[in-house]
This record gives C-alpha cells, sequence and structure tokens, in this order.
DNA sequence: ATCGGCTCGCGCAA
DNA sequence: TGCGCGAAGCCGAT
C-alpha cells in the first residue's frame, strides 16, 4: 500500500464492486502530491478499473466572489490539463455534491469514491449528506494535513505547544516522499468525458462582481511551483525577521496556493527543510506551515463553534462577558470598516490591503482583528464583521487558518490570558503604539492609502 | 534598551 | 499535587 491507512477515514463501508474509482477533488485542487488522487489510483489500478475525477462548483459558496471563484477556476483548469495527460478524465459537476455527484456515480457506473478533508462545517455535511445517498465504498483522504488531522488528535488542542510535542513525534513518519501519480492504463470501461469549457463557466458564473480578480498572483499548480521557488530563492533566509515586519515584503505568499490546494504543504515543507537558507528561517517557517497551519484544522475539526463565540475558552467568554457593557470609544459599523474609514489611518491601511490585493499582512491581520473588537458593539458582532470581511476580499477567505486566526485575536483562542483592561478582558492586546515601535508604519501606510 | 508581571490551565514529573 | 511554561504584547520600572 503506498498511501498510509493512517490518512483515510471511510465514510461508507460497502462491499467493493467492480465499476470505475471516482475522486471527488474538494479541497486539494491539483494533480501532482495529492494522496486522495494518489489513493484513488492506486484503489483503481489494483481493481483493473478506469480513475476519474470531479469538482462540484457550487455557486455562492460561504459568500464567495468573483475574486475567489476566478483564482478558483483558473486553478483547476491547470490541474484538469494535467490530469488529461495522466489519462484522467476530469468533469466539473454544476450544484450540491450530494445531489450531482450520485447521479454521476450511475452514470458511469462507478464502483468506488474517495475524497480530501475539508473541516469546515458546509463540506462536511455536503459529505455527509453524500454518504447517506451512495451505495459504493466512501473514503476520505487527508491530503491537506503533513499528519492527517483526524489521526494526529482526536480532539481540540489546547494550544500550538499541545499539538506541536505530537508534530514533533510523528513528522519523520509522515514527512516524506510521495509516489508518483502514473499514466493511468486503457481499462475497458474507461469513458470519454466532454471537455470543460472553462471561458464559459467564468462568464455565467454567479458570483459577486464587485470584488475582482487580482492580477499579482497567478493560480495553479504550475505557478505555485514557481512561487515557492522565487520565495525559497530570494526570501526564506530573511524569513525568521522579516515575516513580522508589515513594511517589508518578507512572508511567503504561499497562503492563496494552500488554500486552494495549488500546492501540496507536504510538498512545500520538503524543500524549505531541504534548503540550505539561514537554520533559523527554516524552522520558523516550518513552525508556521505545519504547526500553526495544522493547528487550524484541528481547532476546526473538533470545535463546532470555531467561527463564532461560544467556541472561546470558558476563561475568555468569561472574561469577555464582564466587559461586555465596557463603553466602545469608537463604535463602526459593518459598512465604515468596509470602506475604511475609521479614525486610525493604520487599520485602513490594512482594510485596503486586503481589499485591493486580497491577501492582508500577517501580523496586521491580529491588529485588524483586534481592532474590530474593540470599535464594535460586542464580541459576536465583531467576530461576525470580520470573518464576513475576511472571507469576501481574502483569496484565502473559508479557511480554517482565517477562522483560527480570527478567533484567536478575539477570543483567545490558543492564547493564553493577559493583563485585564476595558473591551477585552483578558484577551491579548495590541495597539497603535506598538506597531510603530515595532516597524515603520508610514511605509505600510503609504501604498495602503486609498486614492 | 531590557525585564518582569499580567493570568489560566495543560501536561508531565513526582 | 506541584510546577513550568505558553501564537506574534503592553506597560511601567529600571
Amino acid at each position: 500500500m503506498t498511501v498510509d491507512s493512517r490518512r483515510i477515514f471511510t465514510l461508507k463501508q460497502a462491499d467493493t464492486e467492480p465499476g470505475t474509482v471516482v475522486y471527488w477533488m474538494q479541497r486539494d485542487q491539483r494533480a501532482g502530491d495529492n494522496w486522495a488522487l494518489l489513493y484513488a489510483q492506486e484503489r483503481a489500478i489494483a481493481l483493473q478499473q478506469p480513475l476519474m475525477v470531479v469538482f462540484c462548483l457550487v455557486p455562492g459558496y460561504l459568500g464567495a466572489t468573483a475574486r475567489q471563484y476566478g483564482f478558483m477556476l483558473k486553478g483547476l483548469a491547470v490541474a484538469a490539463r494535467r490530469l488529461s495527460r495522466y489519462n484522467i478524465p476530469f468533469t466539473l459537476l454544476h450544484g450540491l455534491p450530494q445531489d450531482v455527484i450520485p447521479r454521476f456515480l450511475v452514470e458511469y457506473g462507478a464502483g468506488m469514491l474517495i475524497t480530501d478533508f475539508n473541516p469546515l462545517h458546509v463540506p462536511m455535511n455536503w459529505q455527509k449528506r453524500l454518504a447517506e445517498r451512495v451505495e459504493v465504498p466512501f473514503y476520505e483522504v487527508d491530503a491537506h494535513n503533513i499528519i492527517p488531522s483526524r489521526f494526529i488528535s482526536d480532539k481540540q488542542e489546547y494550544a500550538a505547544f499541545t499539538l506541536r510535542k505530537k508534530v514533533e513525534r510523528l513528522l519523520p513518519e509522515f514527512l516524506t516522499e510521495f509516489p508518483l501519480l502514473v499514466k493511468h492504463p486503457d481499462f475497458p470501461d474507461s469513458a470519454e468525458v466532454p471537455a470543460t469549457d472553462w471561458a464559459e463557466v467564468m462568464k455565467s458564473l454567479q458570483a459577486d462582481r464587485a470584488v475582482p480578480e487580482v492580477d499579482w498572483l497567478v493560480a495553479g499548480e504550475t505557478a505555485a511551483v514557481g512561487s515557492l521557488s522565487d520565495f525559497i530563492g530570494s526570501r526564506l533566509d530573511q524569513y525568521e525577521t522579516g515575516r513580522n515586519f508589515p513594511d517589508r515584503k518578507g512572508q511567503s505568499d504561499m497562503s492563496p496556493y494552500l488554500h486552494f490546494g495549488h500546492l501540496s504543504p507536504q510538498r512545500l515543507a520538503m524543500e524549505v527543510r531541504q534548503n540550505e537558507a539561514d537554520p533559523g528561517s527554516r524552522k520558523a517557517f516550518l513552525e508556521e506551515l505545519i504547526v500553526r497551519r495544522e493547528l487550524a484544522d484541528n481547532f476546526c475539526l473538533y470545535n463546532a463553534s470555531y467561527d463564532r463565540f461560544s467556541g472561546f475558552h470558558a476563561w475568555a467568554q468569561a472574561s469577555l462577558n464582564k466587559h461586555r457593557d465596557d463603553p466602545r470609544e469608537y463604535c463602526y459599523s459593518l459598512d465604515t470598516l468596509e470602506e475604511g474609514r475609521t479614525h486610525d489611518p493604520l487599520w485602513n491601511a490594512a482594510q485596503f490591503e486586503m481589499v485591493s490585493k486580497g491577501k492582508m499582512h500577517g501580523f496586521m491581520r491580529m491588529y485588524w482583528a483586534k481592532k474590530i473588537l474593540e470599535w464594535t458593539a460586542s464580541p459576536e458582532e465583531a467576530m461576525e464583521a470580520a470573518i464576513f470581511l475576511n472571507d469576501k476580499y481574502e483569496l484565502d477567505g473559508r479557511d480554517p487558518n482565517g477562522y483560527a486566526g480570527i478567533a484567536w485575536s478575539i477570543g483567545g483562542v490558543h492564547d493564553r490570558p493577559w493583563g485585564e483592561r476595558k473591551i477585552f478582558g483578558m484577551i491579548r492586546y495590541m495597539n497603535y503604539q506598538g506597531c510603530k515601535r515595532k516597524f515603520d508604519i508610514n511605509a505600510y501606510i503609504s501604498p495602503n492609502r486609498k486614492s
């Protein structure tokens, strides 16, 4: 067996019947370095069956906009092209997975269904409904985490340090080279599928076009690998210090690729580990890429309230409740926040960076979210506003990282309590003064000013 | 410029 | 049961 069984979770137990193996691609939108696809091929070849890939395009998914749909569809087109070279047909289905996939399975005589892992509510529910409606064995393969999320822990981890210990123990077993995808053999029942007209799909898409696509980052697994080389070659060496300074370009800019699965985190981790850049910088990057990113999946997998006040630790809820009625010096509406018209030029710049570029600097994301807590009527409203704006404008919106980051900022999730103060209670505080001490705020504000 | 305290609870050692 | 220490900070004392 080439794919570790600890990556695999059974969604529907059923006898294996002969028939095409179908990979329902969700989160890991790539042909290369994809454990779910590799497992599907492994099973297909063992059973002497054809292999097909489907993706379900669901309009209005969690408020996604033209910016995110555009990036995703371009990446999918790349993946479909690559898959065809491996003799694996790709089909884009329109509609809810539980409605369209069962029909597809019947139409192509499928004998097995495989998907990848996504801990968010909406895709988990799709998966559940679909499992109720299929007759064939249905497996989930974690192609997103280096150490499979369901395996590394069976509960919500308290903080990074509790997960880190487990990561350190298990990493040698899981951070290994991928087997190669092979050109799929022509088995008797191999089917032809109509080619996807990507231009037409883009044109007919129902998505908010007021949030346009961006042109600074090219979608797809080919571009992702190029972008990875660029980061490793030019910025990895200074990553340890550079990443936390919003006035410099020190971040990897990999998160949109990781979010859509255009790039495998495992590939990225291997490339960074084998590189000869500064050891401190490599360690810092791997900490963020592995421990903190996989901690976010753990949080969403085991905390059903990952996007709400009720998902915070008891101490944080109690503390925020105690300060619920504290007067707010500034209290902004969602519109004012969205338009970046607060009294704080640094916050407005962060908002503008996100709106125009589709990616806010990581350090500023913390400051940005904490100020939303300070400047809205309640922590619930703060959560809602932060998530709404994040998901509307960020290329990597609707990602566990986003929910975990916002819950960290507003609700102290994975953090510890700090000195009690107005509004925040014991939630870690951040302020303008601190940013001013830390970096050249004007160098960040100037290029991110609304013209 | 640097340092300790802030405040809670997990996980491990004993 | 005790104890060390923790996702990115702030603030006041030295």
